[in-house]
RNA sequence: GCCACUGUGGCUCAGGGGUAGAGCGACGCCUUGGUAAGGCGUAGGCCGCGAGUUCAAUUCUCGCCAGUGGCUCCA
């Protein structure tokens, strides 16, 4: 063996070891961290490698520890390889193709026949068996020649070999057992590492992504390094499911979806109605304090309207049809007009239909443009919950979060290019005080901008760089972590969106401020300056809720449907111990009902117990005890959502402290105390 | 839109070529009970819709509709 000494340095400590040539990366964590290092793979001069990687010159290392980011995504990969021969092993005429890890797990994609959740199963049982055969996985390295040979009977690998090298990346391959697979690596240094797994779905994909490509079966999974990380994990993923709103939103009657009603459209039932209508109020109150004028307009606008604003000719195809009226209808029908020459009729401007309103601007607009304008009466701001439909692919429609009607809590502010900051920190202040009210602390702000490709934008660099700036300094102002994004501005202007993370870790896009020079262009919308001049003014978009569907979608997720007391649709539930207490029941319901409060009871002859588990059903921060106690001291008992009791409460006091909690828009449920 | 899977009383689900079952809920009676299921009984279903195969279809086949999980798309 050389004895060259070889430096290396330790990054969290920039302590210097020496070390024979040759050594490995793992033999050097282990000599600086102990037996005990938790890596699966080290960080060498910047480029992760296996720990089996030996080390012949002077470098840079750092161990990378499993529970890191970059070690669990390293664990994923290697449990998607370990996927892969089990699949291999069992189903010999499955071709691998790709297999990458992913946020919150792992998926590889196979050619093969579609199989079920019984061979799911099957996988899983092979997959364990190989952990414990203990497999070493180890890297090998071979000439783009070789590589070929080796996956000759696998066109999409032969594919992805072909790519790599016109990137010039280079090849390398990682053995476990019998199976081989091409991969770059780095992986973990044997398949013990990777007991702690679990596959979760199948499903399908396309080969690239590209449904013209050949259908692959994709097989989804997770692993952790401990039992107990993936026991919480699962645990999590079915608490979640119990979250899932269309669950929820069944269990207490929030909405309901009718196939024969349609695809994607939502009726909000009485106590899911009521939760929109508070959430409407409150939206309502704080637009009124930031001197917004509240507009109603119709459902559907003629075709003209959208021809100019452009949704027309440009989302086509995300809108439902045209509708034409009846004299058109007659004509067309009398002439043999097929439905083909009807759409090219249309789409030629031959004949004015009616179109449900895809976005409220055209409306608001015309609004704007029903008297002239001048310089003092802006900014303008008109608010409407505005209801607008579109055609969303069927295989995305889901709950309440994807949906083809839809009701935005939509604003349009024609404003002087010198007001778009002020205007957008308000929108920015609104959406702040929205969230934070409903106790919505996890989300995150992303600011669209163009990118170096001009010919996509409409209107002035000037104006961009104007827009761009102060969607950059409002969003700065929110003290909100946010991200710039370039190439997501819309065309026609920078925007700032608001991404929400809810209990599973999904993000949904709820929120949207978006500045606009292209619509006061295609309408010509202008107002008379102090200058005496036409100037043309900026619009912008805004919806801190997004729509009120998805909005109460992921509310309900992020309540579990316990939702506030000013937001339940049952603030109250009162439950009597016998038929004795009805009268006092009775009374005590009228009261709460004359002040506001929405008040459910069960005065049946069923017991206590089964009154109180039919009531916790519909979720009611305050479920209300009478029985003799109560009637002759007027009192109540009050059992709180959290199980937490007080007993012997005034009736006035109780009604005060309630009605202060629902005024204020407490996310807590005081009168009951924290949960333990 | 594409692929796979699913569709049985209000809800959750079992069953399966000979026209249907459970639990919860609803309703009625008994019970008058103190904090997550008291007892007994009754009603409720064109087994998603339409065709085909069969002596016979809720069951098998095909088409459609809808839901679920993905893919793709999202002004």
């Amino acid at each position: 063996m050389k004895t060259v000494g070889l430096v290396s340095v330790n990054l969290e400590t920039k302590e210097v070891h020496q070390y024979v040539s040759g050594i490995t990366a793992s033999e050097v964590i282990t000599d600086i961290h102990g037996k005990k290092h938790g890596c699966v793979a080290a960080l060498i001069d910047g480029t992760e490698r296996d720990l089996s990687y030996v080390i012949t010159n002077d470098c840079e290392i750092k161990g990378i520890k499993v529970d890191s980011d970059e070690g669990m995504y390293i664990l994923r990969h290697s449990c998607a390889h370990l996927l892969a021969q089990a699949v291999t092993d069992i189903f010999p005429e499955a071709k691998p193709t790709i297999g990458p890890p992913v946020e919150g797990g792992f998926y590889y994609d196979f050619a093969m026949d579609n199989i079920g959740e019984e061979e799911l199963k099957e996988i899983e049982k092979q997959m364990q068996r190989l952990c414990r055969e203990n497999l070493q996985i180890e890297r090998l390295e071979f000439s783009d020649v070789e590589l070929k040979n080796i996956f000759k009977d696998n066109p999409y690998k032969l594919q992805i070999i072909e790519e790599k090298l016109e990137a010039g990346d280079g090849s390398s391959l990682y053995r476990q057992g019998n199976f081989v697979d091409l991969c770059l690596g780095p992986h973990v240094p044997k398949t013990s590492n990777l007991i702690h797994f679990k596959l979760t779905n199948i499903s399908s994909a396309y080969w690239k992504g590209d449904q013209n490509n050949e259908k692959l079966v994709r097989i989804y999974g997770m692993v952790y390094p401990t039992k107990n990380q993936l026991k919480d994990r699962i645990r999590q993923l079915s608490e979640a499911k119990l979250r899932d709103h269309r669950v929820i939103g069944k269990q207490m009657e929030l909405f309901h979806i009718d196939e024969t009603v349609g695809q994607g459209l939502i009726l909000w039932t009485p106590r899911g109605a009521t939760i929109r209508n508070e959430l409407q109020r409150f939206i309502s109150s704080e637009l009124h304090k930031q001197r917004y004028k509240q507009v109603y307009t119709p459902h559907i606008g003629k075709l003209d309207l959208y021809r100019a604003s452009g949704h027309f000719p440009y989302y086509q195809e995300s809108q439902y049809p045209p509708l034409i009226n009846h004299d058109e209808m007659k004509k067309f029908v009398d002439e043999g007009c097929s439905c083909s020459d009807l759409a090219n009729k249309m789409h030629e401007g031959d004949f004015n239909g009616y179109l449900l309103k895809p976005m409220n601007c055209p409306h608001h607009i015309k609004i704007y443009s029903s008297k002239p304008r001048s310089y003092r009466d802006l900014p303008l701001r008109l608010a409407e919950f505005g209801t607008v439909y579109r055609w969303e692919q069927s295989g995305e429609i889901s709950g309440m979060t994807r949906v083809r009607g839809f009701t935005q809590d939509d604003a349009h502010l024609f404003c002087r290019e010198d007001q778009i900051g002020n205007e957008l920190l308000g929108c920015l202040r609104l959406v702040k005080i929205i969230f934070s009210t409903l106790g919505m602390n996890n989300y995150r702000v992303r600011v669209g901008l163009r990118d170096s490709d001009s010919s996509k934008y409409v209107g002035l660099e000037e104006a961009w760089d104007n827009a761009e700036n102060s969607c950059r300094n409002a969003a700065k102002s929110l003290g909100v972590d946010f991200s710039e994004e370039p190439g997501e501005a819309a065309f026609y202007g920078p925007k700032i969106d608001f991404v929400v993370k809810d209990v599973l870790g999904r993000e949904w896009q709820l929120g949207t401020v978006q500045v606009d020079y292209n619509l006061p262009q295609r309408f010509n919308l202008n107002y008379a300056g102090a200058d005496g001049k036409m100037h043309r003014p900026v619009m912008i978009h805004r919806a801190p809720f997004g729509s009120m569907e998805r909005f109460c979608g992921v509310l309900i997720e992020h309540f579990a449907g316990k939702f506030p007391t000013w937001l339940s649709p049952t603030q109250v539930a009162i439950a009597t111990i016998s038929e004795k207490h009805t009268e006092y029941g009775k009374k005590l319901e009228q009261k709460l009902h004359a002040l506001g409060v929405r008040v459910d009871c069960d005065f049946s002859d069923a017991t206590i117990g089964k009154k109180i588990k039919n009531l916790r059903k519909l979720k009611p921060p305050y479920t209300l005890i009478l029985g003799d106690e109560e009637v002759n001291n007027s009192q109540i008992s009050i059992r709180g959502l959290n199980n937490i009791q007080r007993n012997g409460i005034k009736i006035e006091q109780f009604i005060s402290e309630l009605l202060e909690e629902i005024n204020l828009k407490k996310i807590e449920y005081n009168l009951t105390g924290k949960e333990n």
